[in-house]
DNA sequence: GATTTCTCTGGTCAGGTGTCAAGTTTTCTG
DNA sequence: CAGAAAACTTGACACCTGACCAGAGAAATC
């Protein structure tokens, strides 16, 4: 049995601590959230944290790296599944309603970060990126979106995303806020914005 | 000369302790802002604070409720004087922009503290009060875009402010960044996303 | 002018914060 | 198996936080 490499393990752990916190941090959000916490809802004691994470922002950051790192790949099934324009606009809408009741803490510490990011400058650079990641998901099911429609996006990935967000935010607060609509609200408007964000392809609407 | 009623001056006082605690909330941030710093960076002192507002989240409340009151009025001239839908959508994305230019601040806390009402229950009745506030505003920008383009809005008041905030966030986002384009970015996707709200009703495009 | 009410000050308090240094245990290595 | 290195624990530190309060001062009222 060959021994783990050293760099692995020591990476193993730290994803292991980012685990554990990640639960607490969905729970408290990031200012509430102390390193103590964290450490007690873990099996880990709390100076192990400063062990493997410079700072909270290192720890932080690195959590919600690894959680949208997943999260992203969540709609590629959805994207690689889907046979007609429509049953993909289903599934999408139905896997963003699934992560909202599945993941509705991790998301909202996605929210608090990004609205942190806007304060502290050092969270900047991770949050673009992950950014730019879910960005990019929503430009390839909406590039696929399109192909089934045998047509072309209309408007630019930053923008689909901009939108999308928008109204998956809404979603997300009027879930947590126990709106028992939220979830169908946010399917609806998933069906009504798709189209929007492809030019118009079918044979039945023509620019005369 | 009338005197002041005691109402209205302690009311006044609590809007000029507001005022001030803006600034530093804007700065900082809800967590950072600490109620010392707030009253050091005004003319107050720490113990006024709690004179006038019965804890943290009292004054914060108080505070963002008191700018997003003026916020929303904002967009109504634009409304009012525009005579040409394509003139009106030319003021709103002018004013977007201006906005993000003069009180990015102020948006970054109102994000803020939407991201802490998802952690913090006792937010969430001022938040979604406020959201509603700004989402009838849209609602009001749309209406009369339809108006003036001879047809009528196509999505719901809560899609479309959903759509064109998240556009908004991310714009506010990228220029908190530096981003030199960012702000042409958003006039651009308000000048894609508006014809989108409503229901195509130039006579060129017909359903067939 | 006396008295009551309002306004405000500045200090105290208990509790929590991130950080770190000094130990202790575990794991690996020669 | 001895010794070194890595992994982890514990407790302490200096500091900051929101909340609270006793009392000084100002204003209003009688």
């Amino acid at each position: 049995m060959a021994r783990a490499n050293p760099v692995d393990k020591h990476d193993a752990r730290r994803r292991a601590l980012a685990d554990s916190a990640l639960r607490t941090l969905g729970e408290l959000g990031y200012a509430r959230a102390s390193l103590r916490e964290i450490a007690n809802n873990s099996p880990f004691s709390h100076g192990v944290v400063h062990y493997y994470f410079a700072d909270k922002l290192d720890l932080i950051v690195y959590c919600v790296r690894q959680y949208k790192a997943v999260c992203v790949t969540r709609y590629d099934g959805a994207v690689a599944d889907a046979t007609t324009a429509d049953g993909l606009v289903a599934a999408f809408a139905d896997r963003l309603c699934e992560t909202i009741v599945d993941d509705a803490p991790m998301h909202r510490l996605w929210y608090d970060l990004r609205a942190q990011s806007m304060f502290e400058e050092s969270l900047r650079e991770a949050v673009e990126q992950i950014d730019r990641t879910l960005e990019d998901m929503v430009g390839r099911v909406v590039a696929r979106y399109a192909e089934l429609a045998g047509t072309e996006p209309s408007l630019p990935a930053h923008t689909a995303y901009g939108m999308l967000d928008g109204v998956f935010q809404q979603a997300l607060l009027g879930h947590l806020s126990g709106e028992p609509a939220a979830l169908d609200t946010l399917r609806a408007e998933v069906h009504q914005i798709m189209p929007l964000l492809v030019r118009a392809g079918r044979p039945g609407l023509v620019r005369v």
